[in-house]
DNA sequence: TCACCGATGGACT
DNA sequence: GTCCATCGGTGAC
């Protein structure tokens, strides 16, 4: 097997399986990838956050509710549901499990690795510095992702994730309640955050939340 | 380093 | 009109 062979795109049965908050933990250490206008930009995914469907209080689709902006959270797993959040972030989710649920996956930050300058050019920085990707309103400027990416397949040509071969040891997984979620009480305790123990990479916001 | 606050628009009441 | 799964600039220390 050769060096090019070793990266392997997440197929549809990655998103589709029904544990939305393993697949949050097994997606840190995979490889966020896009390639808008032919331009390719990569990181590692070092911080992601679970919201499950409509049982959980911090999720859009808590009690079963649908709009013309959570539709796409029902959908099967394997597509992207992008939303604005305070009228200028795009936060980038995976969707996942089957049809009629709506569980999800927030992508929280990513390791730069492939595509920097063109990240840097998009973000708009003198150089290279964790606020190029440390946060999901970040990474989505860096990787060029936008509300206009929602639904948008995981397994086309434009936003999919690799597998790279790297094993992230349970001991290298940060555990810790999500971010700014306190409106949903209870719910805002579950530790469904996870991050990569050691990386600069990870969001810096809210400092009160560290582990 | 830290706390505060404004930006800015869509979803929802 | 109010609330956001956020970020960056500002000013005090």
């Amino acid at each position: 097997m050769g060096p090019t062979s070793l990266a392997q795109k997440l197929p549809e049965a990655f998103y589709t399986r029904p544990d939305v908050v393993t697949i949050a933990r097994e997606l840190l250490g995979k490889h966020l990838c896009t390639r808008f206008d032919g331009v390719l930009t990569r990181g590692l995914v070092v911080e992601t956050e679970a919201y499950s469907g409509t049982r959980d209080a911090a999720c859009h689709a808590h009690l079963g509710r649908r709009t013309k902006r959570t539709e796409i959270m029902y959908h099967q797993g394997g597509v992207a549901y992008v939303y604005l959040i305070y009228g200028i972030y795009s936060l980038f989710n995976v969707v996942t499990n089957a049809e009629g649920t709506a569980d999800a996956v927030l992508i929280r930050a990513i390791e730069p690795l492939e595509g920097i300058e063109e990240m840097r050019l998009r973000r708009n920085l003198a150089k290279i510095e964790p606020r190029l990707t440390a946060g999901p309103g970040l990474l989505t400027q860096a990787l060029g992702i936008s509300t206009q990416h929602t639904g948008a397949s995981l397994t086309g040509s434009e936003i999919w994730f690799e597998d790279r071969g790297l094993e992230v040891p349970e001991q290298d997984i940060l555990e810790g309640p999500r971010v700014g979620v306190a409106y949903a009480g209870a719910d805002a305790l579950l530790p469904w955050r996870f991050r990569l123990k050691g990386s600069r990479w990870v969001s810096k916001a809210n400092p009160k939340y560290q582990v």
